[in-house]
DNA sequence: AGTTTTATTTTGACTATTCAAAATATAGAT
DNA sequence: ATCTATATTTTGAATAGTCAAAATAAAACT
């Protein structure tokens, strides 16, 4: 049987928590429920039905974790929405801040013909309008790990390659000072005791928190 | 609350129901169930519902029929999916044939936004792939009635404009003889007892029954 | 008018998904 | 080792949509 929006939404959402934690790690439930936004009893149930059909591994008290077969899957929803959000820029030229919404809602019914002439179009694209990677159909999919701006070395050219954060007033905040996937910058110096980072961006000098700062990934030239 | 996708079913197959019935006749429960594709005493109870929410005009043991705002809905739902279809021709570069399956599904999910974005990269197109009239977005629709193939003059040019059906080897058998929209023919005759239409496309002659010669709508030249 | 056929509605039940609140387990702090 | 705080699971209930089969109404024939 063919998975529900329902089903996708948690196996995508864990395929990211899981991302976001250290190796062999079970995402806790109460994570996995905030994430997904539902109650933390809903959460232990769906898991438990995941677990049956074999799309997750659970532990009681402990947490979860996809199983290969889950991991597939929640490959493939990525894959597919990844690839809505490039064509929502490339072809129907939307902002990259305001994708997500759509792609969220798409991700779940569009069809594998769909999705492979999407993927032609855009020739075959390694990364969406934010940098994230697309798997391929077979589920693999590149995933280096980044600098941040909050790791990288200071006074070194950069360019950003990825923001993992969706939400729209964040992208419209990057792209108006310059910090889109693709251009080139530098970290001028960070300051723990105010929490923030400076940075070079075209000519200007932008100061931003570190938490605003680790979700900025960056390539060193 | 917005509505779901079965109630964006239900509204969408009334109104096609109510368009090809007498003016204000009510269409039959059986006729619904069958056309949304589920047991009867499922449309009772979803009917039964929607005349709760003032979508529909319910007459128990004679049937059902929308109301001015189910008739909206309705219509805005047939936008979308006919905005869809040729978006999925014209943009994708898909067949008339397949965009069907496809639209049905992203008719329930597309934003105003995307909807709007499309209509314009489209030119605000008036029909879609098969020359279905594509609502505006404040629900106007025209809906002049046409001739068919078994009703137009014989030997007269016409263009054939419509089609009725959605079924993809329907769809095909009419492109391969030269039958699509646009396209310019002529009847030769119709023999009542044989239950066929003989029609000049291109050089070609071809014979068809008549209950398919009546989903092919025309205009007169 | 009386009987059969056909259409429609009702009933009882099931699946998927959700929540709130109660019960319980684990982890943390003394 | 005990108590408390926090996280997790259980329980009971609700909603949306569905079906099969029984009951009933309407239509169609004698």
């Amino acid at each position: 049987m063919l998975p529900s929006s329902t089903v996708e939404n948690y196996l995508k959402t864990l395929h990211q928590a899981e991302a976001s934690m250290g190796d062999g790690t079970l995402v806790p439930m109460g994570q996995l429920a905030n994430a997904v936004g539902v109650a933390p009893g809903t959460a232990t149930t769906m898991v438990k039905a995941l677990a049956e059909s074999g799309l997750v591994e659970y532990e009681p008290y402990v947490g979860v974790r996809l199983s290969s077969a889950g991991s597939k899957l929640a490959t493939l929803v990525l894959r597919r929405h990844r690839l809505i959000e490039q064509f929502l820029v490339e072809v129907m030229g939307m902002s990259w801040a305001d994708v997500h919404e759509d792609a969220e809602q798409l991700e779940h019914v569009v069809s594998d013909r769909l999705v492979d002439r999407m993927d032609a179009m855009l020739g075959h694209p390694a990364v969406d309008p934010h940098g994230d990677p697309i798997p391929t159909a077979d589920g693999a999919m590149a995933d280096p790990d980044y600098h941040s701006l909050l790791t990288c070395p200071l006074r070194t050219p950069i360019t950003v390659t990825r923001v993992t954060d969706q939400d729209s007033s964040f992208l419209r905040f990057l792209e108006a000072q310059e910090l889109k996937p693709g251009q080139s910058i530098e970290v001028e110096n960070r300051n723990a005791a105010a929490d923030s980072v400076q940075v070079l961006a075209g000519k200007r000098r932008v100061t931003i928190g570190t938490n605003a700062a680790s979700k900025v990934l960056i390539e060193i030239l």
